[in-house]
RNA sequence: GGCCCCAUCGUCUAACGGUUAGGACAUCGCCUUUUCAAGGCGGUAAUCGGAGUUCGAUUCUCCGUGGGGUCACCA
């Protein structure tokens, strides 16, 4: 009961079947769901669509109640169809007897089929509903002839199920898949013989694979907990579900939970199908590591690198050269015993080249031998980013920058991939900072 | 195939009859401490087609085309 509703109006539901962990698709419909009943003080309710007794299991039942949680969706309320079967047997049995259904014979024709089970009596009529994202949305339910409700009178099937408690639970507004749509004039149908109260309906687009078709197993990652794993935050994550179909009233695109709640605005929801991009699901997520508080930073880094970085400027760098949380690794590889980056033996077979560049052997070694000179005058207190610069940028520019910084970021370094001189510098402190210099020019 | 839904840059989208069609991601170029990253500046890039309605259509209507969803004793 962590939401306290307010509003007995609002009462919407998420209705997974625990036939797999958590989806993308499941989590964004929830997402709205979820928004939806904070932005209007309503109940967010949980029903775990398990009477198909053969696919549901427990394991995927706490994967998405785990991911719903780990995603900061709360809800006010928990059901499970698998404990209601005497329920829908009481609809059963109401609806035979009103003549809305029947029980009816037939062979089976396949494995594992019943010789009886319960057909909804089809009135055959026109159906309109008002869809809140689509307008009026018409079928002739002719089409569907005497559908199946239940195996048995305690084997209910999803649409009888659905109605029910939909209409138990008073949902009010049901916000689910555009895949749904089809659904709908079937469980209208079953609403009007039970005397259940129509719910609004508002039926979202689909989350589309790079091939525009609606997201599978087949087109790689696609539950919550494999983003998780990969290291995508909680926030870029639902930052990222919520702007796939749906889009403030500015241009606002980084969002908190508690921001979406606010902009939230259902008829804002898009109608098209919008396809996955990874690559944008990275944007937010460094957007969102941009937002860490420096002591959360620094407890992920360490997690993920498995190595005790308390340096701000370290943690710097790699705050700004990650995209998700496994890049931690790659990008600390090189961190380590110096509390820095480890000095490599610098090859003298290869690397001179990469050291020199358009310099001349014996220029590199009086440009380097200048910044020793130079750096032994500063003070160990000194030895800050902003003073070497200083101590060294005339020096630097007059026989050329690149010239002069290069071969001290490398030597500083080791590697041709580095933070700027500078900044190397001052992690390192004077000493070491003089050390590598020294040991690397007589390698030059 | 029947039924249903949808249609603005490559992608996510803004616009609710009048805009040089805006933003973001990606991409390209320049700058920034000649690298990586971050940052700054700038560029390329879209209204599916055809009829209407209207003084005026991205926007409203119809047709076409294209894409998607759905047609279980799954949900």
């Amino acid at each position: 009961m962590k939401n306290n509703p307010t509003n007995p109006a609002v009462r919407v539901r998420i209705a997974p079947s625990p036939t797999g962990n958590l989806h993308i698709g499941t989590a964004r419909t929830a997402l709205f769901n979820y928004l939806f009943a904070q932005k209007n003080g309503g109940a967010f309710i949980v029903r775990i669509e398990d009477t198909d007794k053969e696919r549901s299991t427990l394991e995927y039942e706490k994967n998405i109640l785990d991911g719903m949680k780990q995603l900061g969706m709360e809800y006010d309320e928990f059901y499970r169809q698998s404990e209601r079967t005497s329920l829908y047997k009481t609809y059963l049995l109401k609806m035979i007897e009103d003549g809305f259904a029947y029980e009816s014979q037939e062979e089976a024709r396949e494995e594992g089929q019943r010789a009886s089970v319960i057909r909804f009596k089809n009135p055959n009529t026109k159906i309109t509903f008002t869809d809140m994202i689509r307008g009026d949305i018409s079928f002739d339910t002719t089409d569907l002839s005497d559908f199946v409700i239940a195996k048995s009178l305690e084997e209910p099937l999803y649409h009888l199920a659905v109605v029910v408690d939909d209409h138990e639970m008073n949902i009010s507004h049901v916000i689910r898949g555009e895949d749904h749509i089809s659904n709908t004039p079937r469980q209208i149908l079953i609403q009007r013989a039970i005397g259940a109260i129509q719910p609004l309906y508002a039926h979202i687009p689909l989350i589309l694979s790079k091939e525009r078709k609606k997201l599978s197993k087949r087109d790689g990652a696609t539950s919550i907990d494999q983003y998780v794993g990969l290291g995508y935050t909680k926030e870029a994550i639902i930052n990222f579900l919520a702007f796939l179909g749906w889009h403030p009233e500015d241009d606002q695109e980084v969002f908190t939970l508690d921001e979406l709640i606010q902009a939230f605005d259902i008829s804002r929801i898009q109608k098209g199908g919008a396809i996955f991009d990874i690559e944008k699901l990275g944007w937010f997520n460094k957007e969102h590591i941009k937002k860490l508080s420096d002591e959360e930073f620094t407890r992920i880094v360490n997690e993920y690198s498995k190595l005790e970085i308390e340096n701000p400027l370290i943690l710097t760098l790699i705050r700004e050269r990650i995209t998700i949380y496994s890049d931690i690794t790659e990008v600390t590889k090189h961190t380590g015993e110096f509390g820095y980056l480890i000095y490599p033996t610098i090859d003298l077979e290869t690397p001179s080249k990469a050291i020199w560049k358009d310099s001349t052997r014996e220029q590199t070694i009086e440009y380097v031998s200048h910044v020793i000179s130079a750096l032994k005058h500063l003070e160990d207190s000194d030895f800050k980013a902003q003073n070497l610069k200083e101590a060294l940028w005339d020096y630097a520019t007059e026989k050329g920058r690149g010239a002069v910084l290069w071969p001290v970021r490398y030597l500083l370094s080791g590697l041709d991939r580095s933070p700027d001189p500078f900044v190397s510098m001052e992690i390192l402190g004077k000493d070491k900072s003089l050390v590598r210099l020294e040991d690397g020019i007589s390698k030059i």
